[in-house]
DNA sequence: CAACTATAGTTGTATATACAACTAACCCTC
DNA sequence: GAGGGTTAGTTGTATATACAACTATAGTTG
């Protein structure tokens, strides 16, 4: 163990031995990196509150938006969760393999509505007790602060994107 | 094009055709979703504008990581990265395949300590112009609120981590 | 209606990610 | 110093992710 290095990664304290000032600018601050590195630590929380359940936590996010609302196409989803067409397009194929999500033929042959099975409305009800565990164990993990921000965060960018 | 459906997403707006509270209590607010959100747009900015230098934005970050702090192990960008230690093993082979990176064994058998080739000292140097620019266009996209936001919850997750 | 353009979805390819299981090496204690 | 526990790293497997290229369909316009 290393000791003082556990701080490494605190904002102005990436500069001790160096030896670069791009690899500094890089670190220091960066919304990137840092947003990545805290989407790891959610993932990892949420995954493993949801394994008991046999879904990961990605996967109950596009279910959730599909039974909320009922009829989207899989370029909607990939709109309002900002995927690309082609991760939604193999996610649904997971999730109707599971039996959670169906297709129905829409007004044209084009557009296939997307729809929440039974078995899926029973998983998001099953797993809605474990969701919530994980969120209460996101805001110990990361801090109170930290929650609060990123929820502030999802909101602005919500507020512009609906904006525009 | 929808219209109205532009907001789904906002708080508070999911609940129109609902058929779950289940569904709505897992959109509504979720920091696990909306994290993630905010990482696949920083991550389209920050790979598209690194898409000319020929990195990832991932991989300029590990590689940063290691030119700021030489000396450094595989595990310990794991911990400072909060990445895997799985995911660190595969990512290191492919900066070592282009060159940017070298192993040079440690003190013992085990410890091999990962340095920055000139190749690689060459790369930041190189894309730092990319690296900036891309945060400017994150600004624009996401908000200068969202941004220091995003900022803010970074920090106050390290100052926790460090100080347990 | 034919040609163009835009949209929906799938598939190939490469990377990122993690868990589990494994090997190898280190460390410590008896 | 032999065993036991810990740590470092790799590999198998499954999912998530995006870009590019492709097909198919829809809509638009001359």
């Amino acid at each position: 163990m290393d000791g003082g290095v556990e701080k490494a990664l605190q904002a102005d304290q990436v500069d001790a031995g160096a030896n670069g000032e791009a690899a500094r600018e890089i670190l220091r601050g960066c919304v990137y990196s840092r947003t990545r590195m805290l989407d790891r630590v959610l993932s990892r929380i949420f995954d493993d509150s949801l394994a008991s359940g046999g879904v990961r936590a990605n996967q109950l996010t596009v279910l959730a938006l599909i039974a909320a609302m009922e009829g989207l196409r899989a370029a909607d989803v990939a709109k309002y969760l900002e995927m690309d067409k082609s991760t939604v397009s193999r996610g649904l194929a997971l999730l109707r393999e599971r039996g959670w999500v169906e297709e129905s033929a829409g007004p044209t042959r084009k557009s296939r509505r997307l729809g929440v099975t039974e078995k899926g409305r029973a998983l998001l009800r099953e797993t809605l007790p474990l969701w919530r565990s994980a969120g209460e164990k996101a805001r110990d993990t990361l801090g109170e602060e930290s929650v609060d921000s990123l929820r502030g965060a999802a909101d602005s960018f919500l507020r512009l994107r609906a904006s525009q």
